[in-house]
DNA sequence: ACCTTATATTGACATATTTCGATGTATTTG
DNA sequence: CAAATACATCGAAATATGTCAATATAAGGT
């Protein structure tokens, strides 16, 4: 019974998890469509808009335009970046651009 | 009272949301702290090490390192983005770092 | 003290992202 | 149809980000 003990510690984790965090498969599909998500959210200017279409039903760009200080090309640039992400909707009536959550 | 109609939808809106949108004021300092979050998780092996750590109760980095095909430098590249925005904890035990949400 | 192991940091490079001016495309107005 | 307005796209420049090899740090074992 002189169950000697194998040096402590010699392993940092000793209930196999080693193998099963190796092993662990993602659903790669998923993955990518979450973090497109997410970090289109992860941009200050962005996030401002999805706040902004959240407490406004909707908005069209000219709006978008005048609560931030940046350009008309940056602003579409981002607009775009959330519609690839699916975070947004757009709507065109007449030379407006209506966007939405 | 002969209303004559002013040319209609001469503007995009007619709530007076050009206004109160363009005066929409932000919280920056929870801004920063959100987007911090959002984009650090923007990142597919940020956020595959977050699911890890979510269904592991704490990993040392060398267990996270065999979950990923990226060297060393890198894994601890990324735990670190993932610290400063406050996402996950570190708790050094002798030569180890377990990292926990 | 030396060697090994676990993790962090540095420096360099490649790629991605943000931003803008210029230009393009519809749509409406005169 | 010409001019103006609303928005998108392109191309270029600046900055940020992801990645790795090399090196540093720190703790443990011999």
């Amino acid at each position: 019974m002189a169950t000697k003990m194998l040096s402590v510690e010699r392993r940092c984790c000793d209930d196999g998890c080693m193998a099963t965090v190796a092993g662990t498969h993602f659903n790669e599909t998923e993955i990518h469509e979450q973090t497109a998500a997410l970090n289109a959210l992860g941009d200050e200017i962005r996030l401002k808009m999805v706040r902004l279409l959240a407490q406004h039903d909707a908005l069209c760009v000219c709006e978008l335009e005048q609560a931030f200080e940046i350009e008309q090309p940056t602003i579409s640039h981002h607009l775009k970046v959330l519609r690839e992400a699916g975070l947004v909707d757009v709507q065109r009536r007449g030379t407006w651009a209506y966007y939405s959550l």
